[in-house]
DNA sequence: CCAGGATGCGTGTAGATACACGTATCTCAT
DNA sequence: ATGAGATACGTGTATCTACACGCATCCTGG
């Protein structure tokens, strides 16, 4: 214990619980797991969440998408540079000029077809590392407004 | 439903209810949060999470500390610059010449109690959104090995 | 019509994340 | 002793994340 002096130390073992710290080391970790599958069909698993959000609810204006996402709009911007420059999304201005709206193209649709099988079974290896009550643990998560 | 003649559609439905873009969202949001009330501090939660986990712990090397923050090792590398350059941690080879161990300074320790009460506060914030099965949701992730 | 607040975005800056690859050191069986 | 495999790291490259700030456009009360 080379900390012993320090008067304060229990309190801060409070650290040791700390929400982020579990939320993050969560996401980390599933993260590298769906890009490990993912690498094969040649597309990362933050660019799958975005084509395929695209491909299920149609254009959007960046804003909504970022919502969408939970992910802040300068964020999704930078995001979007990657995709745009592979081809894979499309961005034009909406009846309000401020709005960019993003669709996603042909070619998006193609990649998310071809690397949907990887996704799934990165979903499903993953589904069995959580088992049936983290799944539902991280369903609650996703349920709850958190800001 | 401008996709409508996309065929398969309906199988990509499942990328809804990705594992992935769950705890990543969860993470995102809460990481923000949390960056909210740190920022007064002048410290970012990634940062003090590492630091209190060094005054909790001890002394330790790089592979050991990204192992328990559920990190890649050569992303704590590069988290450990702006702490070492601040002079919050020193970095020494270990009895194995190969380990940089890292420990946390004597200014170190001042950020961190400087900053703990933000960083309570934050946590108690995001434990009212959360809830208590929210809590014990996130807690069951922690607890999950995933790799 | 026309200020003035609200809305939708991009950029500068800075940090967080991780894979591929390469280096140095250690360990152990021969 | 020594060579092969394991271990502990750093760096190049690329992407992800987000705050502060600023710009253009929209909308609404006067």
């Amino acid at each position: 214990m080379k900390q012993a002096n320090d008067r304060d130390t229990a309190d801060y073992m409070a650290a040791a619980g700390c929400f982020c710290l579990a939320s993050r080391q969560a996401a980390r970790k599933i993260t590298r797991l769906y890009d490990s599958y993912m690498q094969e069909a040649g597309v990362r698993i933050t660019q799958f969440t975005i084509l395929s959000q695209l491909m299920l609810r149609g254009d959007m204006p960046i804003g909504k998408l970022a919502t969408i996402l939970g992910m802040e709009r300068t964020t999704l911007t930078r995001n979007l540079g990657p995709l745009e420059q592979q081809k894979w999304i499309s961005v034009k201005a909406g009846e309000d000029p401020r709005a960019r709206m993003i669709g996603i193209t042909a070619q998006g649709r193609g990649v998310v077809r071809r690397s949907f099988p990887f996704w799934s079974k990165a979903q499903a290896h993953i589904g069995k590392l959580l088992g049936a009550d983290g799944q539902a643990a991280l369903k609650l998560l996703e349920s709850r407004n958190l800001g």
